[in-house]
RNA sequence: CGGGGUGUAGCGCAGCUUGGUAGCGCGUCUCGUUCGGGACGAGAAGGUCGCAGGUUCAAGUCCUGUCACCCCGACCA
């Protein structure tokens, strides 16, 4: 590493000497968050939030390509509806924020800041559904919940958090669990493609189902540091709420039949999740398709004749194509610093053009993720800026590929698994039961991510108990 | 919620041991020279030392309490 290299990088703590802060730097140096007066609640600022507007662009329209629609449901629950369904409470209950008063009144009933919205959507969902040609309702809405988090890391983990629920009652149990797959593939091809993280697919267990479910699905993404993060869920409710909440409609053989429900949700977490996959020790890389600016020009020597001009118009035939593009043009900083800068935060692509350029009818780019410059003849510029956009896409996609293969054993004993959990992920056998499952976390701090679709035969014993295996599960430690 | 750490100018920090009128670097503002990987000179502005009590002639410094943040666990998206 060069001198002036170090220089930069002495801002940002190194991946290798501490992961945890290196991200912490990473999201407060390039502008994403800010800490509020309030204890576990961040502040979005606007380069943070473009990203997530980015990413709710690309998923709503995946959600109305497959039928759905948003609505929007009320902030706050009644005590009494949290209440109905047994499990859904137990899971949520510890860490719901409650409204006693309104303006000095106390309120007869308390309401709970909604940390999950199956509870009012299935009391509506109760007054709208009469008639098997009611269904199914495919509804999704953009939202923030809250949950009274003990510790909150900035996206990973926060009291008030902004997601999406998709919630949809069906009038098949078959009908429903397609509905839970086909949402969990718009998940896993969404961050495959737009966000150029690999996930695994595949079922949660009963213990790590989300409360209130009979089935609940993940795509799991696997970070540099070798943790695990739950990157997205879709659950299978079958009927549970459908018949606390008295959800039922008339078929058409005259029997009045329970609806079948499914719920899914992905959150601002999948943010942190591109920072800890993509990152690196000059801080973000972001993937091209939700970066906020996807190409940076930074004129060189932008006093002197024509060289603003010049890029202006690149701007401008840059913009023409539809590329995000943003034009630096302070005269407060010199070239190097804004080089150090849109690095840090994560632009896939710079342009540099100064007088030299200029004569030579070209422009300097350069690319974020290895950082190869090139000089493009000025009639190439779109064709070329097009196709360094998509190559750093697929870049960050062989690179995080071939980053979680690295990081992905198997484990037939015990020792070899407590290796590859300080690595990544960990495919083992298990029973089953729920006291492997226990045991292992507490002897090796990795939790089981999921049961994939895809499954292997590493074994044919219990890696914890040694009996009959039933499943192959990966396992790791996790965010 | 347990263990550890940190709160002093916008940011990063020193000062605290041994109480005596708050400092450094970066950034900011003005002017000039610069501009191809964090430029340079000159001048200027900016702080009730996290908050609340207490001890003292005197508290950034000592004592008590409290709040927030960071890291590691436990719990959870």
């Amino acid at each position: 590493m060069s001198k002036e290299e170090q220089k930069f990088v002495a801002h940002i703590t190194t991946q290798e000497e501490d992961f945890s802060q290196w991200y912490t730097d990473v999201i407060l140096k390039a502008d994403l968050v800010d800490y509020s007066p309030v204890k576990g609640f961040m502040v979005i600022k606007p380069y943070g939030y473009a990203i997530w507007e980015n990413i709710q662009r690309e998923l709503d329209d995946r959600f109305r390509a497959t039928g759905h629609k948003n609505a929007y449901f009320p902030l706050l629950i009644p005590e009494s509806l949290l209440k109905k369904e047994e499990e859904h409470v137990e899971g949520f209950a510890p860490e719901v924020a409650w409204v006693t008063h309104g303006g000095n009144e106390e309120l007869a009933e308390p309401l709970v800041v909604r940390p999950t919205s199956e509870t009012i959507i299935c009391s509506m969902y109760a007054k709208w559904v009469q008639s098997y040609r009611d269904l199914p309702l495919l509804y999704n809405q953009w939202c923030n919940v809250v949950r009274w988090e003990k510790s909150t890391r900035p996206f990973l983990r926060t009291s008030e958090f902004l997601w999406q629920e998709g919630h949809t009652v069906h009038a098949t149990e078959e009908e429903a669990q397609e509905e839970t797959l086909r949402m969990l593939e718009v998940y896993r091809e969404f961050a495959y493609n737009v966000l150029a993280i690999p996930v695994i697919t595949g079922q949660k267990t009963e213990k790590e189902k989300f409360a209130g479910a009979l089935h609940t699905y993940t795509i799991e993404a696997l970070m540099q540091d070798g943790k695990a993060l739950q990157a997205g869920t879709s659950h299978n409710l079958a009927q549970h709420f459908a018949k606390v909440f008295d959800i039922q409609y008339l078929d058409k053989d005259g029997q009045l039949k329970y609806v079948w429900q499914t719920s899914w949700g992905v959150s601002t977490r999948l943010i942190g999740g591109i920072i800890m996959v993509h990152g690196d020790e000059r801080g973000l890389v972001l993937p091209p398709k939700v970066a906020p600016v996807q190409v940076v020009i930074v004129p060189i020597a932008m006093h002197k004749e024509g060289v603003l001009d010049k890029a202006r118009d690149i701007y401008d035939r840059l913009n023409e194509i539809g590329l995000r593009v943003e034009l630096d043009d302070r005269d407060t900083q010199s070239p190097g610093w804004k080089f150090n800068e849109w690095e840090l935060k994560g632009v896939p692509v710079r342009i540099e053009i100064g007088p030299r350029d200029i004569e030579n009818d070209q422009v300097v780019l350069v690319r974020r993720d290895n950082l190869d410059k090139t000089f493009v003849p000025m009639g190439e510029l779109e064709d070329k800026t097009l196709s360094a956009i998509d190559e750093v896409q697929r870049g960050l996609l062989d690179k995080a590929l071939k980053m979680r293969e690295d990081r992905t054993t198997s484990a037939k004993d015990i020792d070899t698994f407590k290796e590859g959990v300080n690595r990544g992920f960990v495919k083992a056998m298990w029973c089953g039961s729920n006291e492997c499952e226990d045991k292992i976390k507490e002897e090796t701090g990795a939790t089981t991510r999921c049961i994939p679709f895809e499954e292997e035969q590493i074994d044919d014993k219990c890696i914890c108990c040694g009996e009959k295996a039933k499943h192959m599960v990966y396992f790791a430690k996790a965010y």
